[in-house]
RNA sequence: GGGGGCGUGGUGUAGUGGUUUAACAUGCGGCCCUGUCAAGGCCGAGAUCGCGGGUUCAAAUCCCGUCGCUCCCGCCA
């Protein structure tokens, strides 16, 4: 027989049916016994008259919570029963995986573990409805992503993360031993992506793992993380990349509200708000008067940078004003941008360049790239780098490559952000930080 | 790397010098229950209060150290 998904049983009432989950709950009384029985799309009661199959019950009885189960039973409508006004007759049992008792915790109840140890037990942590609406929301973004991004005639690549130098300046870098040399991981897949540019493919993107080896103990940063890439060739500004980005992240918002909208709401307490478009932009030197005016101190190592209690304040200061969760901090200072940022032909101290700040929350860097091999290189000098490990990468715009830009955006800071999660590690299937690598 | 906070049964909390034999909730085990309601009732097991040292007649409680976690900063996505 084949196994019907809970959500689907009220299209098979008066049929017997194959239905596979965990146990959530036996109720085990003296003439009755109920189970609810949970998979991913729901729960639903089984009920059995102990009287009309004495075997069966006695080994219904043994049952312990979160026991894998597969049971078959006839649906009955039933208006008396609170769970869905259905419910199943058991017919037969079959018990696939006997849980031990007692669970790490109990993952329905009222109160959760400190975070740290629901990672400990993530896979139990991960069979709460509300866990897993997460990954379900991540799944729709990603297809929505992909969506956009076919339509508007990209081509999916997938950069290598085992690297013989570093992709980035400034970030820690994993170092590994690699046949009696070193090899690296990959921060960013930043020069590749360019490299699509340099070989024509016109538009290109990445959802992948990046790694950087900070020690940073934040509830948004993690060791290994995934990027979700892009890069656009012909483009006459960083303005293009916004454009790009910010109808895709409204593309990306729709599809999950229309999907998951109503769950997100009963299980996360968020009402998902689609952004308009376009966000509202500020040139970093803008950002800074407002911060004077509502006299937000910046630290004095600032100087043209923004720390991340400014991005909160900036973050407020538009949702007040213009009322928009999105804002676009753009024409960055070249101090803290890194050397392939192209800068203004009058304005030879800024780059085109932007951070997407989302609730507060940095979630992209992006730019136009110098591909203009000469200031390239100048630049790549002028942040103190030496050309012989970045040649290769200076080599792809020797021979022509197109004017071009892109960004990087954490998916999972987009999902924290999106469902209103309070820290990163909610949104991804397993953390990595520096003190955690198991499982 | 720097700073703040927190470590009490499986889990979440209360208790902040002295009848504390460490409490409550939940989970776990047992029994009961005319079809229950992500039940209800009764009974039970389960914690040398992170670890080490110190102060005191007396420490879960105060002090020092240490470890772990967490959040913030730095850095970033």
């Amino acid at each position: 027989m084949e196994r019907t998904p809970i959500s689907a049983l009220k299209g098979h009432i008066g049929q017997t049916v194959k239905v596979q989950g965990f146990l959530q709950t036996l109720r085990d009384q003296k003439k009755m016994q109920f189970i609810v029985l949970r998979d991913l799309t729901g729960l639903v009661q089984v009920a059995l008259w102990k009287e009309g199959n004495p075997t069966l019950a006695e080994e219904i009885s043994r049952l312990t919570t979160e026991t894998a189960l597969t049971i078959t039973g006839k649906v009955v409508e039933n208006p008396v029963v609170k769970l869905g006004g259905i419910e199943i007759q058991l017919e037969t049992a079959e018990t696939d995986s006997l849980a031990a008792q007692q669970l790490p915790f109990d993952p329905f109840a009222d109160t959760m573990p400190a975070i740290d140890f629901r990672m400990d037990w993530r896979f139990i942590d991960l069979r709460r409805p509300e866990i897993a609406l997460i990954f379900k929301v991540q799944t729709t973004t990603e297809m929505a992503l992909r969506e956009y991004w076919i339509q508007n005639g990209f081509l999916e690549i997938h950069t290598p993360k085992l690297m013989g130098s570093p992709s980035e300046s400034g970030a820690e870098l994993f170092e590994l031993p690699y046949f009696g040399g070193k090899a690296y991981l990959a921060q960013s897949p930043q020069f590749y992506k360019q490299m699509a540019m340099a070989a024509g493919f016109d538009r290109v993107f990445e959802i992948g793992p990046a790694f950087r080896a900070d020690p940073s103990f934040t509830s948004r940063h993690m060791t290994e993380f995934t990027s979700i890439d892009m890069e656009m060739s012909w483009i006459e500004s960083h303005d293009d990349v916004m454009r790009f980005l910010e109808n895709m992240l409204q593309y990306a918002y729709q599809k999950v509200k229309d999907i998951h909208g109503e769950e997100i709401k009963a299980l996360l307490g968020t009402d998902l708000q689609v952004p308009t478009v376009p966000f509202p932009r500020l040139p970093m030197a803008e950002a800074h008067k407002i911060l004077k005016e509502i006299n937000y101190v910046l630290p004095p190592d600032k100087k043209g940078d923004l720390d991340p209690g400014g991005e909160r304040a900036v973050a407020q200061w538009v949702k007040e004003k213009y009322n928009h969760d999105f804002v676009f901090i753009t024409d960055w200072p070249i101090e803290v941008r890194p050397f392939y940022h192209m800068r203004y032909a009058d304005q030879p101290n800024i780059t085109k360049s932007f951070d997407l700040i989302a609730s507060g929350l940095e979630i992209t860097t992006g730019a136009q790239r110098e591909h203009r091999v000469d200031i390239l290189a100048k630049q790549a000098t002028e942040k103190g780098l030496t050309h012989d490990p970045i040649r290769f990468y200076l080599d792809f715009f020797r021979y022509g490559c197109p004017p071009h830009g892109g960004f990087g955006l954490g998916l999972s800071r987009l999902l924290m952000v999106m469902l209103n999660l309070n820290n990163v590690r909610e949104a991804v299937l397993l953390f990595r930080g520096p003190n955690r690598l198991n499982p």
